[in-house]
DNA sequence: CATCAATCGTTTAACATCAAACTATCTATA
DNA sequence: TATAGATAGTTTGATGTTAAACGATTGATG
């Protein structure tokens, strides 16, 4: 009964891989968003107040690519960041399809206060590895990243640049 | 705006190697849970399905301890297997409190069948990495585990033996 | 100019998730 | 025995998540 699986050396290897890798991106995420909770906010609007603090207002289409969620998603994660007064929508006139997204002085100052916190919480996380081991970490995690390597969205048109891939931001959601 | 970060290094390499984690984990995940999809169930499902197929009926209390979920999201992941036909509740008559979970003929027919089929995607997905990195995956990811090394819970009872710490049962969800 | 296709955001239905309040049942103990 | 506390499961309310259908707006093309 404890055995729990009758295949091959290399069945189990990949099935405890992922599971350990499952389970400790849960724990991590968990502990970190208990930390979020005190300042009254979820993983997912920190990733959007992030995004607005960093790259500035944005449409909702724009958020949902760069956090990969859905429209519907972003349409509601927006609408409780908005009840809570850190968010506002502004209708483009140019394009009245589109709605900007801005940080009110509320949410910026928010944001601003909790990014810090934020990422030494994710510090503090992640010290139970060395320093080569984090990098290692990171080394494999990426060869399970998004299928196929794609990248096929240069974000804001800048096609003229081949440039570096972008891979990683250094954004503390995600 | 592309720098995002003017933390020390030490900052910017757990805040990688986070980010990574998450993303690795999310990939994966959604990817195996497309292959689910063909057969109708979802990951929560197939995590219930899966224990108790491995272990025999067991009550919603030990599911929830097994797969670290809320009592409120076992009833309710449940309540979905029910209306599927693949488990049903039974009361047990000597404790009225508990109910015990059982697998229909359908729900097992289902599940071994599916079973082997998601290993098989659990290892293409992992396969991405050679064996020593699955390996070198799991050591990593295993520090990262659930906080401080609890492991408080002897799930009924046996608390005469002090045994192996239990810590992989090799499933394939989790 | 009219229409059609693309794009943006919203809504809906289904599932997942938690915490907290609640019901039913059992156990210990006074 | 009666009552209080523990335990099992359900319900509720909030959030997140997707896919699919839908409405509004824009742009292109005949």
């Amino acid at each position: 009964m404890p055995t729990h699986f009758k295949g091959d050396s290399g069945t189990k290897r990949a099935l405890n891989a992922f599971i350990n890798l499952s389970r400790a991106s849960n724990s991590v995420q968990t502990r970190l968003s208990a930390g979020l909770d005190r300042h009254g906010i979820t993983t997912s609007q920190l990733g959007i107040l992030e995004a607005l603090f960093h790259l500035g207002p944005m449409c909702q289409r724009a958020l949902g690519d760069k956090l990969l969620r859905s429209g519907g998603n972003i349409t509601m994660v927006i609408d409780n960041l908005e009840k809570h007064g850190l968010v506002e929508r502004v209708r483009q006139k140019d394009d009245r399809r589109m709605i900007m997204i801005h940080l009110t002085p509320k949410g910026r100052k928010l944001i601003s206060r909790v990014l810090p916190l934020h990422a030494k919480d994710v510090v503090k996380e992640m010290s139970r590895l060395t320093a080569s081991e984090q990098e290692e970490l990171r080394r494999l995690c990426r060869k399970l990243g998004r299928g196929g390597e794609v990248n096929l969205e240069n974000e804001h048109g800048n096609s003229e640049r081949k440039t570096k891939e972008k891979e990683n931001d250094t954004s503390s959601t995600q």
